[in-house]
DNA sequence: TTCAAAACTAAGCAATTGCTTAGTAATAAT
DNA sequence: ATTATTACTAAGCAATTGCTTAGTTTTGAA
């Protein structure tokens, strides 16, 4: 009855990630994403609406990915805090580029858009960064001797120091980023 | 013999500063820095080039501000590692804004641009950096204690921290903030 | 007072932005 | 084979981008 689609949705969303990914969301023109996704503006526009709906399904592949990459790891580790320090590093790992480093995306969101960052979007990445806190709140939990209150201090600590991680990595070198990790657990 | 101009280059480059502080640099127009220094494009090019160019100013502006307002009181005060734990609190309030802060304008320059960012303004940034690490590992090395490993160490520590409570000032409550602080002077 | 130099106003430039639309091609139930 | 439905191509839309330029006004030494 009708015409099939020559993409997939899928596919060409992790494509159009990558590139918000390296340039942010201002500087990717949507004629960058047509080449690098390969579809026409048309068929970018009837599936994803406009240029704000292809990086929403972006920031929800980012999201995905991850989640595969790195939070899953982090739940199924028995290491206790050291698993979160694993997580640090496997960060490191997963925002490589060349050379230069991605930082993550949702923090790169937040601070290219601010508070004119849509809500929808914002939404998604505060449901984000509150589940990795949580995870990390479990981690922490494991420790026994710890009371809540001061899980509930370190688990801010720990996401504020994610946060450094994210940037630093976009302008310092690995040993800088290495010594950073290892200060912050030695404290803990 | 010639007309005077009827701005001062620095006063109008202090407003252009703080445009670019709210918003980053490709979200701010000419347009927009029209209105806001309140001078002609005609005068702005002709006085600082191009927007690169009064970018560029701006920039410096900014490195005169926080030297006097966060970098001076840290060279002044003899109160050795407190010293540099009242210049991450001196911080927020210099860059806060309406309900959310600002950041650092040369942090949020590096995210923004990335490796796209010119080698002018790159270098600009850099020379800041070090300059704060020096004065840094200045206050460390007033603990007798350290030897020069560790000094390096807690400074590159803590730079990576001033990173990150620059970008999470931008999203995070101030408790957040400042729980992050405590923790991060409490391994020193 | 004259007049060249500099600073102003404002209109307009080409290029790029996100997005739309008119026309054509493929699909599969009828 | 016909036909309605959907997906494609590509041209083009208004708005905005950074920047320029033509023309006017102010200035102070000559």
């Amino acid at each position: 009855m009708a015409r099939k689609k020559e993409y997939i949705e899928e596919e060409v969303i992790e494509k159009a990630m990558n590139l918000f990914w390296r340039n942010g969301y201002e500087t990717t023109s949507v004629r960058m994403l047509e080449k690098e996704m390969g579809i026409n503006q048309f068929s970018m526009y009837s599936s994803f609406g406009n240029k704000h709906g292809v990086f929403l399904e972006s920031i929800k592949c980012y999201k995905k990915k991850a989640k595969e990459e790195l939070i899953d790891k982090l739940k199924q580790s028995t290491n206790g805090v050291e698993a979160i320090k694993e997580y640090f590093y496997n960060f490191i790992e997963f925002s490589k580029d060349t050379k230069i480093n991605k930082g993550c995306l949702l923090t790169n969101t937040v601070n290219e858009l601010g508070e004119h960052a849509d809500t929808v979007i914002m939404s998604e990445i505060i449901k984000f960064a509150t589940g990795i806190k949580s995870h990390i709140i479990k981690k922490l939990e494991s420790d026994e001797q710890k009371d809540s209150k001061t899980i509930v201090k370190q688990a801010n600590y720990l996401m504020v120091s994610l946060q450094g991680l994210s940037v630093a990595s976009k302008m310092f070198e690995r040993q800088q980023l290495e010594d950073f990790i290892e200060s912050v657990f030695k404290s803990l």
